[in-house]
DNA sequence: CGGCTGCTTGAATAGAGTCAATAAACGTGG
DNA sequence: CCACGTTTATTGACTCTATTCAAGCAGCCG
């Protein structure tokens, strides 16, 4: 399997596999800011700036469609409900966003990688209906780390607590959430996508 | 002085004083997502949701202007290209959350800090034009760990270590950027604000 | 003056990082 | 299918950054 790294300016779609978008710092270190799971929509915060902000990793074989940026322009004007959408998108990035900035703020390890968890399982479930407590993932423990802000060594230690505390099961690359209401507790989780409000688009045309 | 703390799924602009959204953990704790300064929109994160997901605090007397979220679908019809501006508002705030995030997920206490300084003297000025390495900062030290996932304790050891290095100084509520390079360096932080790209916006009808 | 709130400092503690070594899993080419 | 090299997972010992607890101080406002 080949790991892709690529900056880019440009919208894609995730086809299938996940990708992560990061930052890489001067100092090697590196920093995920969201998963991207098959139907997301990579390279938002690309739109606004002349160079590209972050860097795209594939973390399993992956294919994402391109959208061209500059066909953006053309949709506003012509497709106001489409707009919309693309907006509401965009902000609803920003509470997750918003959301990791706490985890990672305010929370010990322990609950940020139990916050990382059901979030996925969060957004699995919005794409699949079917309600997986159950489901592959796909992160090494480093990248797991760089997602919540922690050393590898030290979110392996948090995962075996976890284990230890009957809240998680691993094997074979999968999680099994045990006790999500334990999780949530302990990550002070909230799920947003069961909140959308998207009443105020405008019609379509 | 009152501090306004008013949870809210409205739009606001900011007519002066300075504001910050946050979220309240279970456990007392509070995380900063963003600070809002004199004509910034706040709320974005709200627009698609059913309950208001932040709270807002005033950190100065400040005044803000409501703008109704039901006026953001016509918006949408009617006026393309303010709509694209809407748009890349919320862009631009993913990456600010984006660049926060890395700030706190991998950078020193010192570095966070320094960057919080260092975006908002950049932000001022955006609004200014002027050059102020010189600003007023209304800041509380418990706010600035707030926003840095900091303690208050923390804060001020580290605040006194810039000053002794002789990259900041502080007075009468006001911050002196002394080695700008010298913090950019240390908190490894890149102006956005210099970067933006909007010729995709669709033309004013 | 007295009671806040915010700043400053020290000492002890805890949570996470670093370094290092081993074991297990995976992928590749022969 | 096996042997090999590489990546990933695991564990221990030690270090260090940041937290906690505590106390004293300064400024502000009624």
């Amino acid at each position: 399997m080949q790991r892709v790294h690529k900056a880019t300016g440009e919208l894609m779609i995730v086809d299938h596999g996940w990708l992560a978008s990061c930052t890489l710092l001067p100092d090697g270190s590196r920093q995920i800011i969201q998963l991207h799971l098959p139907g997301d929509l990579i390279g938002l915060a690309n739109v606004a700036y002349t160079e590209a902000a972050i860097t795209l990793v594939a973390l399993t074989d992956a294919k994402v469609c391109p959208f061209p940026r500059n066909a953006l322009g053309k949709l506003f004007d012509v497709h106001p409900r489409l707009a919309g959408l693309f907006f509401a998108l965009a902000v609803v990035e920003n509470s997750a966003l918003a959301d990791r900035l706490v985890s990672v703020g305010r929370t010990s390890a322990r609950a940020r990688i139990a916050a990382l968890l059901l979030d996925t399982g969060a957004r699995l479930r919005v794409l699949n209906r079917s309600s997986p407590d159950n489901f592959a993932f796909p992160l090494t423990q480093e990248e797991i780390g760089d997602a919540t802000g922690l050393t590898a060594v030290h979110v392996n230690r948090m995962i075996r607590q976890l284990e230890e505390a009957r809240l998680i099961a691993r094997g074979d690359g999968r999680v099994h959430l045990l006790d999500e209401p334990g999780l949530r507790k302990l990550a002070a989780f909230e799920d947003r996508y069961e909140k959308l409000s998207l009443g105020w688009l405008p019609p379509s045309r």
